[in-house]
DNA sequence: TCAATAATCGCAAACGATTGCAATAACTTT
DNA sequence: AAAGTTATTGCAATCGTTTGCGATTATTGA
């Protein structure tokens, strides 16, 4: 499985190190399917997994990575619960995310729902919207069988 | 000044207790323009003010106080920056917030531009996503004149 | 091939935020 | 008004994440 040599020469071309840290952690990241199967995995994943590759791994070192990785497009940051989760960035286009506060899982939703909300962000207010790695949080349809909401929502 | 009449009434009939902290953080958010001057305020601030008016004020009472209002719908909580700021929930109905991640500043956004992209997501997929208190990051017209951005942005 | 140099690392301390727990104090009941 | 009950507090420990710093190591250019 190669398929990360395209980070790997991100890497380089950007004047950055190839570090055996670096390393382990891109090729867990893209091995790892993560315990929620979801695609992305938790920074302590993350790190209890490469520290079996690497037993000096330091959880600081894996912040490091993962945010560099993050700044150079190589990994994309999705918040699940308060904490940061992080997935190869999809090559076939963005997707974002629909993460249930409930059960926590997180739903893949494609860019063009969200294509006209950023339109009018930028006309009306010359606003641009990070929506590169949007997530947004709410209820999903099974857990909102388990637990009935109070009717009265409101945007 | 007898805003917060309705808060007290609000924490009574729920059955919460009327604490001298209670009241000193609840009037401290609704006197408190805050240092932004957008009439919210970070949580160090809060405490700061609030240690005013009473010495023994601990950090752990302002973080449980701001979470009860926020349960209670008393207060609106925003992520600026990684950091949480609180403001007095708006009794002419919601409001969200574009937040510049260049300036920090915090901008209204107004409900209705986000009833649709609510209404979609419901129709779609069934899920009910948390806009009471929804914030976009992004760069705001002004930063977006300082700093020149690469042009390639895709939702 | 090896020394020079600067990025990166590991460690430990610090950050903002949360939580466990025993002491305190607000409310209820009488 | 005084005692009982239980939510709430203050403190300290802890969480996940970030940062400062001296030691290490990938890279470079000789």
């Amino acid at each position: 499985m190669i398929k990360h040599e395209k980070a790997i020469e991100t890497l380089r071309h950007k004047g950055h190190r190839l570090t055996p840290q670096r390393l382990i952690v891109l090729s867990t990241i893209a091995s790892g399917e993560g315990a929620s199967g979801d695609g992305h995995m938790g920074v302590d994943e993350v790190f209890q997994t490469a520290k079996k590759a690497y037993p000096y791994m330091d959880i600081a070192t894996v912040y490091r990575t993962l945010h560099l990785f993050k700044d150079l497009g190589v990994v994309t940051e999705v918040a699940i619960g308060d904490r940061l989760h992080f997935e190869l960035t999809d090559p076939n286009g963005h997707h974002h995310h629909m993460v249930c506060r409930a059960c926590n899982g997180a739903f893949n939703l494609s860019p063009h729902y969200l294509a006209e909300f950023r339109d009018t962000l930028n006309k009306e207010f010359g606003f641009e919207p990070d929506l590169e790695h949007f997530a947004v949080s709410g209820v999903c349809a099974k857990c909102q069988e388990a637990e009935p909401k109070a009717s009265g929502d409101r945007a």
